[in-house]
DNA sequence: ACTTGACTAATTGTATACGATCAATAGGTT
DNA sequence: AACCTATTGATCGTATACAATTAGTCAAGT
């Protein structure tokens, strides 16, 4: 049997790659499973090839960690690895806001604004659409990166921020979190209205901080991410 | 014809990767060559498999853009290119000083201060053994991102480093511009070695600003690379 | 001269097969 | 029991074959 025929104009690999990605991001894999080659195959129909370039690039990206012949384990994050990544968000997002308020025309600020009027509502609604607003939020903080013009920047900064959601902790947003986050937003945009870089920068900085605050500090949902995790730091490849 | 048994332990991947790696980096493949997979599959004696997963690396790091049925090209640089590149490392690697004077222990110093002789001798031999030198300066970067413990930074600004031998202008490192670097580090290890973050934060960033401009003042010899280049305005050292 | 369109050769994308390698397990020895 | 060693089964690493796609070419039409 050959050829169910996928109107997906996509390649397999990518497919393959975007599939697992969210199946690991909503959870579906949970911290430590081993996720094989052949599996995964049957899993999406296809053949191995593919899947093994999907779970190198996850790898490479900081999903999923490939072992020698022992399959392809989904990372955890210990509270040491939230630390670092929202460290270096913290360093390059200011970065970021910096060159954005340098940078920015009448119109960046426009989209800037628009999308967080459209957070600014998500979060005052009595129902708290987590999804949805992290969505927004991806999308706000993706504008700046473009439009402080770094492109590789932006994509290091993304990467790490798409990372974040293997933290799945949604919950821990409540509604206080929400609302000063939406805030910090709309100072980001003043501050890069006026071309104001220092402010910008500070802003940035205090609002990625706040957010690693939220998980580091109160990260005691996986306690099996703390168990699948060797002690940090020694990828061991001989 | 099967198989050259290779004493080699390390797998075909690696090896196609390190070798494309290098060739590129010494220049024996010029901006814009096509590396096509069969092309290398042939020169290194190994199938397909192997070079595509070299390849996605190698693409992955920025070093070759693979386009969909033409090939992998090998990618230019233009002063923008460089100019995004040093801009993240001046705020990386300044964190990473910053890091490294809070947490170096004594030994961490000394490695630090042996390195830096090291370099100290070779830049003052008459006659300048350059990759030697380049080699030091690596290393010595390194062993900074190392100390100051934060391993996703340390991966993606040593990646960073390595993108710029693309740039291979040694000839631009003057013996001037070498003192100055090997004095720079010299002041590196005073700074983490009485714990100064703020010096040492400081003197990293002027430090590969200085590397920066070394580059983008001179970059005179690829056409296509100005060809390429944007008037990106972005942070004018004043 | 310039565009258009079909054709061809080259290249990648995927499937499959097989041997190599390693983790895991069982069994024997001290 | 603790330790070592041989076996085994699962999993990967690589080679090879084939299908799908497209870049490059060139001739015909405007």
């Amino acid at each position: 049997m050959a050829h169910i025929k996928t109107s997906d104009s996509k390649t397999a690999s990518l497919r393959v790659y975007e599939q697992v990605r969210n199946q690991i991001s909503v959870g579906a894999h949970k911290v430590g499973d081993r996720l094989t080659e052949g599996a995964l195959a049957e899993q999406f129909g296809v053949s191995r090839t593919p899947v093994r370039e999907a779970l190198q690039r996850l790898a490479s990206e900081g999903f999923v960690e490939v072992l020698p012949h022992a399959g392809a384990l989904v990372k955890g994050w210990s509270q040491g690895d939230v630390r670092e990544v929202f460290d270096i968000r913290a360093h390059l997002e200011s970065m970021a806001a910096g060159l954005a308020a340098r940078r920015a025309t009448a119109e960046d600020v426009a989209v800037l604004q628009s999308y967080c009027d459209t957070m600014k509502q998500l979060s005052q609604m009595p129902t708290r659409d987590v999804p949805k607003i992290s969505e927004q939020n991806r999308a706000f903080h993706a504008e700046i990166l473009r439009i402080a013009g770094n492109r590789r920047m932006a994509d290091i900064a993304l990467n790490l921020m798409d990372l974040g959601f293997l933290v799945r902790s949604f919950t821990k947003f409540d509604q206080g979190n929400i609302l000063r986050s939406s805030s910090d937003h709309q100072n980001l945009v003043e501050a890069i209205r006026h071309g104001d870089e220092r402010w910008a920068e500070a802003i940035m900085r205090s609002h990625i901080l706040a957010a690693a605050s939220i998980f580091t500090g109160t990260a005691e949902d996986d306690a099996q991410a703390r168990m699948a995790l060797r002690p940090v730091g020694t990828t061991p490849p001989k």
